[in-house]
DNA sequence: CCGTTTGAGTTGAAGCGTCAACCAATCGCG
DNA sequence: CGCGATTGGTTGACGCTTCAACTCAAACGG
């Protein structure tokens, strides 16, 4: 237990405190949109949202789950319960029999389109209206920054 | 369902999907370590360094949630858990028996203290050190701006 | 005063995420 | 070939957060 701690002086404390704030409060007010408008939440969002994008609607999960920024235990969950709503099926993959693919079916698809206006709309008014282009492109620089630093794998 | 959705151009898009990137992944990466280290999670860290630097290292509940960005009831849930440890009593007020004011306790402070340089030398590799100065101090403006709209209350 | 309303906090149930254990398929090396 | 190691994914239990219902105390209003 050295006593050689790097304390934050009161710049970095600030800053940190305020990034701290709006990580407690905006993953909470996003999902409480979709949850209240479209039963989803950001996780199952993203799910859909990175399934609707990939090729023929269908990704494995190992993919998925990098897409989606979540692990493979936590997508296999989601995936379940998509897939009990009709938004998803899984099937194993012939080539290989370890490797499951996970499509979206019509009825997600239609889901997702309907849930996507709503939550663009809290995106744009928590995020994207609440800054100026620059900061908007600040922003996206430091959070590349603070995730390679996480997540040192997965250079996005 | 009227079709003027403003959707998000590229750069909006790019910028959003890191941030949200970052969302999903650093509080993580925060409670692992608190939890690995400290078993602690981040709220739980927030509420012991909340009322470690409170007057008489107390606090009402309700100051106490704010100040730690959570609400009420998972401050309560928080609290009565942190109680059960010996980190924190609370009593009831004497002016006005409705109001409940938490204690930080010796032991609890003591164990804030052990488990404060892990939890700093966290922010520092995933935050303070990953940006420079001026980044820093963009990413305080841009997270209150954010929190503002998020909770338009509690202008911080 | 008494009844209603409001405010502060607690509680229990339900849902979600994490973690570790597990299963199954394939790889790879002797 | 054959068997251990590795990879991909699933599962169940547990813990935390949320939500709605509830309790108790104080304030208000006639």
């Amino acid at each position: 237990m050295a006593d050689d701690v790097r304390w934050l002086d009161a710049d970095q404390l600030q800053a940190w405190m305020a990034l701290a704030g709006m990580l407690f409060k905006l993953p909470g007010a996003l999902d409480f949109q979709l949850q209240r408008d479209s039963s989803l939440n950001h996780f199952e969002y993203s799910v859909l949202a990175a399934l609707s994008e990939s090729p023929d609607r269908s990704r494995r999960m190992s993919d998925l789950a990098g897409e989606a920024n979540g692990t493979l235990s936590r997508l296999s969950h989601v995936v379940k319960r998509l897939e009990s709503r009709g938004f998803v099926n899984r099937r194993p993959y012939e080539e290989d029999g370890r490797i499951t693919v996970a499509t979206l079916t019509d009825e997600g698809f239609a889901y997702l389109l309907a849930a996507a206006p709503g939550h663009v709309e809290m995106v744009r008014k928590y995020v994207i209206d609440a800054l100026t282009p620059e900061q908007l492109e600040q922003l996206k620089v430091i959070s590349r920054q603070i995730t390679a630093k996480v997540d040192p794998e997965r250079p996005c």
